[in-house]
DNA sequence: TGCAAAATAGCACGGTCGTTCTATTTTCAA
DNA sequence: TTGAAAATAGAACGACCGTGCTATTTTGCA
């Protein structure tokens, strides 16, 4: 099964991308890296609004100045915890459904690594979805930046359908935004009810939830 | 069409409720109305945590002391405004549709409301929705008071569709308990892709999504 | 109308925040 | 190994936070 013409998910320039990770980090951005990682870390549990750099300093055992100085403000840490996120958002959840054969096959794994992600880790929450319902009112950069990688990922979903109507695994007649509409309040459900409400059973429903759409929009067994 | 014997959403007793709504409020409960208004207000732009004592003051044109004197801790501010919150939504969601014919009338009506109010206040957010990302990892009594009113609600929506069900509006398969799942899913793509990503025909979706589910549940037209 | 009680204001405290500035340490190539 | 550049620390700033304390004003009943 080669790899799709497909590669990423998103058309986004990554400005890390140029300087060549093959050749070793410098010990700056060893030390940035680290800092991202804490600081998403944070973002998961509190929110990215709720980001401190003082929390993120202690974190590190840094100085707050120390940690300052990799970004210059609050506002660039905070959007670099967004890339960092939607970078490991491809790597568990679009790349690996990549591998498998277009159409349904590809949506179900799609829609499978969603779902783990979403449930399986207690103590990291989505930013996706925390991130939103903080930045929904309160236009700005990491809003945009916010924004900006859901809606990669969700028309990297809707391409997905559509591949998979095309290929003839769901009916013709299958309105492919709407799916993914009905696809994505699954999750965000999922999200809700287990994170906040620890209702057991979410991922369950969801499954089965996602077990009716396609139902409903005519998938083909395979 | 007579009022149900089920004649509230919650069985928690509201503190408020002894002392005679019908009386003329004193002044100083007519303040504090009037500042869980405005604090009501803040909480759906800014979020319940980023509720501040000084913010609410400013809008009142009152001191933050005065403020402060009504609730004795920001905590408390916040719980009254879920509260309040938890009021609003009865009257606006709960109670009218009460005023349909049980079974699959009433619950098209309570998905109406719901997805109304979920959608048509442009600038005053959900804070079920934005309260559930924000309280998802931080225990406490607001958290606690967030949850139990979100209990509430899901439970009566629960109860909706079990009576859909007995009256015969639904298949006798229908699991009530994913039934709701999925409806609550519709509602926060709703929330999520009208506010956060501006998407439009989202209300249409979540309607379509709707008839979708009734269809599934094999619903008998009314 | 007078007076206790309730409501509100004003001020201060300790804390955290993002940010700036300067000094010190560490890194890395010549 | 040396020396310039990069990385980090430390202290200080003004701003805002929740809260406590003490006046002062306002309310509403006798």
């Amino acid at each position: 099964m080669p790899v799709t013409s497909q590669p990423s998910m998103t058309d986004i320039p990554d400005p890390e991308a140029g300087n060549g990770r093959a050749r070793l980090m410098q010990k700056g951005q060893q030390t940035k890296s680290a800092i991202v990682d804490a600081a998403l870390g944070l973002a998961t549990q509190i929110g990215i609004e709720g980001l401190s750099i003082g929390a993120v300093a202690e974190v590190m055992q840094m100085s707050k100045s120390g940690v300052f100085a990799h970004f210059g403000s609050r506002e660039e840490l905070q959007i670099s915890v967004v890339r960092e996120y939607h970078h490991r958002f491809e790597l568990e959840v679009f790349y690996p459904a990549m591998q498998e054969t277009r159409g349904l096959p590809r949506l179900q794994a799609l829609f499978a690594n969603w779902m783990k992600r979403t449930s399986a880790e207690i103590d990291s929450g989505c930013l996706y979805i925390s991130g939103a319902a903080e930045f929904d009112d309160r236009p700005g950069p990491v809003s945009d930046a916010l924004a900006s990688s859901v809606k990669t990922w969700l028309s990297a979903l809707h391409r997905c359908v559509l591949k998979a109507r095309e290929a003839g695994h769901l009916a013709e007649t299958t309105d492919a935004a709407q799916m993914s509409f009905e696809l994505h309040g699954l999750i965000l459900a999922l999200h809700y009810e287990a994170r906040f409400l620890k209702t057991d059973k979410s991922l369950d429903r969801a499954q089965r939830g996602f077990e009716h759409i396609l139902l409903r929009y005519g998938a083909s067994p395979t």
